[in-house]
RNA sequence: CGCGGGUUGGAGCAGUCUGGUAGCUCGUCGGGCUCAUAACCCGAAGGUCGUUGGUUCAAAUCCAGCACCCGCAACCA
């Protein structure tokens, strides 16, 4: 695998970013640094949706155009992500030039080909919600339930997309291809709902929501959200029904697009269609991610309970995102829920990150200097059982990651952490330079900073300022491709001084932390 | 009768396909060690594996019923 292409959900922009949205980047930002340790060209796409009637009812509420409040509302994301360390190759706006431009070239090509068509659409119409309603979601006498008034029957021209002509190819891709959507217990859902799939409408009235792309040579019409947003992960890498750009041939299809299981049957069937009928290759992987919950809790906007994405940095006064990032990556198994709790996101990144790694990191490269003045000499470099099971944990860690179970990967570096701790403790380095055996003293603390070195590269994606903090300990290059990872890392001769030994993650309740607290 | 998932020590989960000493992480308690970030290592307590029945020499695991929880079906990240 040479080129890595992942994207994320792009977000509406009707409100400010929370957690939720947080925790989609997070993961995606981990997946995507652990396939630049991987993949020489790689690309990572995110970035806005920023048209329909909620954007244009909100700035209209607001007195303000609905570009001020896009604009206002997309860079809080922007500020957020580089909160996070998200780090994005492009982002995309849907109201971007180059966007609005593709985007109708598709929408034309799309009616000229035949498969999208002009047809009446009938529905029930409540002035108040300027939408059409659904009769399922009536109240009982057939009101609008928000505004308790009667809607009506009101018959509109609109686009519709030919869905139903790629039905048979959807299903058929899905099932021929297991690992099309992760995790694969969402697969049975989307094909449930293919069942039942009708034409979709991509255009509403001009006169009902103004804020829309213009369908070309139709001033009364706006493409609708269905091929505005989806058609982001080509236009952003300059697709363009005349002439691709080199990026899109560098980097279409993508490897995965990162999703929340709520959008799963509009990526899974409704881009794919869309796809097909442009005659595009298909994305390799769709993975939805569940969602998170706070202390157990579904988060609302009612309970009151929404937390802003750095509102945890703040709480816990982090200067680095790291634990932070940690945590919401680990937090639930793929694909699966996962929750948010101060207590547990405490007690998580001390036990893993402070006791386990970061104490582990301090307490071998402390003796090395203790002992041998940080030196390493090459009689210390010997094979070692732990040795082993590190280059082993690289292969492990990246099977995972080829399924994006990300919460399963951290366990195996953790492991591998737990395993150098009983190593050294098993080993009593300690008692072996009382006892004189400098040597074996020797090649039992370089075998455990030869594995640190592995853990470096391997936690980097998770935590990457920690993990340049012990790079830079260990005088080790992260840029080391995971496949070029070896059991031997470190070079012969002086390492560490002991001034340069630091903490690289202080537990959040040590005396240390609230030092650092009062500044 | 919509489709699907779940119910395992205080918390969160694995194990169920391929029946055979019930395991992991965190927490609690006791011990050890002294290199280290009050950390690390070892040990212990704590579970009749939702419930009822069946198959079997043997069931968390297979089968049937029941109860409860959840996901999707419906533009919630």
């Amino acid at each position: 695998m040479n080129k890595f292409y992942a994207t994320t959900a792009i977000d509406y922009v009707n409100g400010a970013p929370h957690i939720g949205h947080a925790y989609e980047k997070i993961v995606s930002d981990v997946i995507y640094r652990h396939f630049t340790q991987r993949c020489d060209n790689t690309f990572m796409l995110t970035g806005t949706d920023e048209h329909g009637i909620k954007i244009q009812k909100t700035a209209a509420s607001r007195g303000i155009t609905p570009k001020e409040l896009c604009d206002e509302n997309s860079q809080q994301f922007k500020d957020a992500w580089k909160a996070l360390n998200f780090e994005y190759s492009h982002f995309v706006r849907t109201t971007d030039d180059y966007h609005v431009s593709a985007v109708q070239k598709i929408f034309k090509k799309l009616v000229e080909q035949g498969d999208i068509y002009k047809n009446a659409y009938t529905g029930l119409y409540c002035s108040g919600c300027e939408a059409f309603l659904n009769e399922k979601d009536l109240t009982e006498d057939g009101l609008c339930p928000d505004h308790l008034k009667k809607p009506e029957l009101v018959s509109e021209e609109n686009y519709f997309f030919k869905l139903t002509k790629y039905k048979d190819a959807i299903a058929k891709h899905i099932k021929q291809n297991p690992d099309f959507i992760i995790p694969a217990f969402r697969a049975n859902e989307v094909l449930n709902q293919l069942e039942n799939i009708e034409d979709i409408s991509v255009s509403r009235a001009k006169s009902n929501v103004d804020w829309s792309i213009d369908v070309l040579d139709d001033a009364e019409q706006g493409i609708y959200v269905w091929i505005d947003a989806l058609s982001n992960y080509i236009t952003a890498l300059g697709y363009d029904t005349e002439g691709n750009s080199d990026k899109f041939r560098e980097f279409w299809p993508a490897n995965v697009h990162i999703i929340g299981k709520d959008i799963l049957k509009f990526h899974s069937i409704y881009w794919l269609g869309i796809l097909m009928a442009l005659d595009l290759p298909l994305p390799e992987h769709i993975f939805a991610h569940g969602w998170i919950t706070i202390d157990e809790t579904k988060m609302s906007k009612s309970l009151g309970n929404v937390i802003s994405p750095t509102s945890v940095l703040t709480a816990f006064e982090l200067d680095k995102p790291d634990a932070f990032r940690y945590y919401m990556a680990t937090s639930a198994p793929c694909g699966k829920d996962g929750n948010y709790s101060d207590n547990d996101f405490k007690e998580k990144v001390n036990a893993h990150l402070a006791n386990s790694m970061g104490n582990l990191l301090n307490r071998s490269l402390s003796m090395l200097v203790k002992y041998f003045d940080g030196d390493i000499k090459p009689e210390f470099k010997v094979e070692s059982e732990l040795s082993k099971q590190a280059l082993t944990t690289v292969k492990d860690v990246m099977h995972h990651f080829d399924y994006f179970e990300l919460q399963e990967a951290a366990q195996k570096i953790m492991e591998l952490v737990d395993a150098a701790n009983k190593y050294i403790t098993d080993s009593e380095p300690w008692t072996l330079a009382k006892n004189g055996e400098m040597d074996k003293c020797g090649q039992v603390l370089t075998s455990v900073l030869d594995t640190m070195c592995v853990v470096t590269s391997l936690i980097y994606p998770y935590c990457p300022n920690i993990a340049k903090d012990m790079a830079t300990q260990l005088s080790y290059n992260l840029n080391t491709k995971l496949q070029d990872v070896k059991a031997d890392n470190l070079a012969i001769g002086h390492l560490i001084d002991k001034e340069n030994i630091k903490p690289v993650f202080l537990r959040l309740d040590s005396e240390f932390a609230d030092k650092n607290k009062k500044k």
